[in-house]
DNA sequence: TAGATAATTTCCTAAATAGGAAAATATCTA
DNA sequence: TAGATATTTTCCTATTTAGGAAATTATCTA
């Protein structure tokens, strides 16, 4: 939870998931909507990937990153329940786009 | 949003929050509940406020804080809504807690 | 009016963070 | 194997942030 805010607490991180909701994309493809050196784009991706907003899967020379809708939501949904209750029922069972854009999670993140 | 996000960033400032989930409270007793000086509280207070996420009622010579849930949760909703649509649904109506603790808003955060 | 109390502001130092350039790692391909 | 490409890591500097002590402001009360 620490290091989730820690990690949204950026604009450019994000807008990296922002641009990340629309499918996984590799490193050089986000770092293409940004003007900023790809060494500081792998770094912001590395703290949410660390905080664990992002999986990763490498393919061949390139690594793909996509998001981790589950850990983002449950994140701020488990955070926003003391303050409006109804964000508890959201904590549980959901459905999310991102999780089921990737070939059925095999352990991706370790790769 | 921006400055939402970075005042979220901060474990002593969510926990300023989780206290102020129970109603309002002076500076006074929020510091209470902290190993840390006052002037260190009144500062991360300040940045919540900043934000807007906390609302400010003087009362002679203490100032009481509440928390404004509704600016809270809306900026948390807004930022999901790409990535998980029912928050969306959320952002609109909503009743929130903690709003309804001060005589109705009749423009404190001025005083 | 002279303290006492509540909160904020100022000033300072230590630590964390962001970003780039250059180097290092992997992997692909001729 | 020798480049070429994709990504990460290292190293550096500039900026931001956190926190405390002391000073300041505002308000209360004897």
């Amino acid at each position: 939870m620490e290091k989730a805010f820690k990690a949204l607490a950026s604009t450019p991180r994000r807008r990296i998931l922002n641009h990340l909701a629309g499918g996984p994309m590799t490193v050089g493809e986000i770092a293409a909507n940004f003007d900023m050196a790809m060494p500081s784009i792998s770094k912001h991706i590395a703290v949410l990937h660390d905080a664990g907003l992002l999986h990763r899967q490498k393919r061949g020379q390139e690594v793909i990153y996509s998001i981790a809708a589950d850990k983002l939501a449950n994140n701020l949904y488990a955070f926003l329940t003391p303050f409006c209750p109804e964000a508890r029922a959201l904590s549980a069972e959901r459905k999310l786009p991102g999780s089921d854009d990737l070939p059925a999670q095999t352990g991706e993140d370790k790769a």
